[in-house]
DNA sequence: TAAATTATGACAACCGGTCTATATAATTGT
DNA sequence: ACAATTATATAGACCGGTTGTCATAATTTA
């Protein structure tokens, strides 16, 4: 098969390096290394080189995230709260990049989105996923569709920028003000 | 004197391509190549290489900004049409990189603060700077200091993450949804 | 003119992604 | 069972581009 154990190695080391590095700081051999294995194995498992690498690392950690989101949001059945918990949860990971839940794509978006149309492409629909995910929820709860679809955007978007300002300045107060305000921000 | 005209004029140029293409994907032949300056004059203005340009970079991007937000803030007396100018403006200037205004310092934050302390504290203060001018406006309305504040940095993470994501899907809409939502958002 | 400052382009050391050539394992055919 | 062929896996060489240095030229100042 296509998929070693190897190959997935890879793949997961990649996946942190560009997520919290991006993707020009990021080396192949750096990936080999993390990752233990053989330099040659990278233009095996993945012939298009880096670019693939990138590729595969941003759906691999869209699902990761959408996951870990699904978790989350079903914890709760009240939407702020469990909106509130999503962010609490960047929250509690911020100091720990080595963790690689709540650490975005945001970065390796930017870098890219000017440069490939396939990674850009990658890249806004694992933004789409989630968004799709916020606004299921609030229409569990009784938003009307369209609505709800425009909160998603919107708490996508202020998560991302929040998590941004966040880890930029070491300091976790732009995402515990937008945990408040998640109430003031749902209305239908 | 210290600052001569080619300084600025690599100064400028090192803005513009660290804005758009960030900081590991911008090269200095590529800044000195554009600038039209000779390759020497960069180790002359800026003895202590690649890291100063960027800081200060950032510093003047920091301001650019800064003086154009004002310029769009003080237009209107009321804070939320005002805002919404802010986001009107990031909607007509998405498509021309070229211009840059609206091309935040995401990247090159998101880049650089796991890397250098100095340059971290650059953007930090470059987003507190424009947080800042938000929440004097409101201040200026009868907004509470510490309301004032808290909104003033929601404000700012929520345009970085909305600018972020219309980048990245190609779209406007993630910024068309935030600018209608302001009314909303600003509520004492 | 002499000295000090300002400015410059050629050069060196290095590191990046890519690819080729080769070794090993698996599969197939006879 | 053994040979031939294909698939899998790997190490290292290559080329282009990166940052940074330095000896020297141009310009200003005394």
């Amino acid at each position: 098969m296509g998929s070693s154990s190897s190959r997935l190695n890879i793949l997961e080391t990649a996946s942190k390096l560009f997520q919290v590095q991006g993707y020009h700081a990021t080396g192949l051999n750096q990936i080999i290394k993390e990752s233990g294995s053989p330099k040659g194995s990278i233009y095996y498992h993945f012939p298009e080189g880096k670019e693939q690498i990138a590729l595969e690392a941003v759906e691999y950690t869209g699902k990761i995230v959408r996951e870990q989101l699904n978790k989350t949001l079903t914890a709760s059945a009240d939407p702020v709260e469990s909106l509130q918990s999503v962010v609490q949860h960047l929250v509690d990971h911020l100091g720990h990049p080595e963790d690689v839940e709540g650490v975005p794509i945001g970065l390796i978006a930017l870098e890219t989105c000017s440069m490939s149309e396939k990674l850009r492409k990658a890249c806004s629909e694992a933004f789409t996923s989630w968004q799709r995910l916020f606004a299921d929820k609030l229409i569990e709860n009784g938003f009307k569709q369209d609505r709800a679809r425009e909160l998603g955007i919107l708490l996508q978007c202020t998560l991302e920028g929040a998590l941004t300002v966040s880890v930029t300045q070491d300091n976790s107060e732009p995402l515990r003000i937008l945990k408040e305000q998640i109430p003031l921000i749902i209305k239908p």
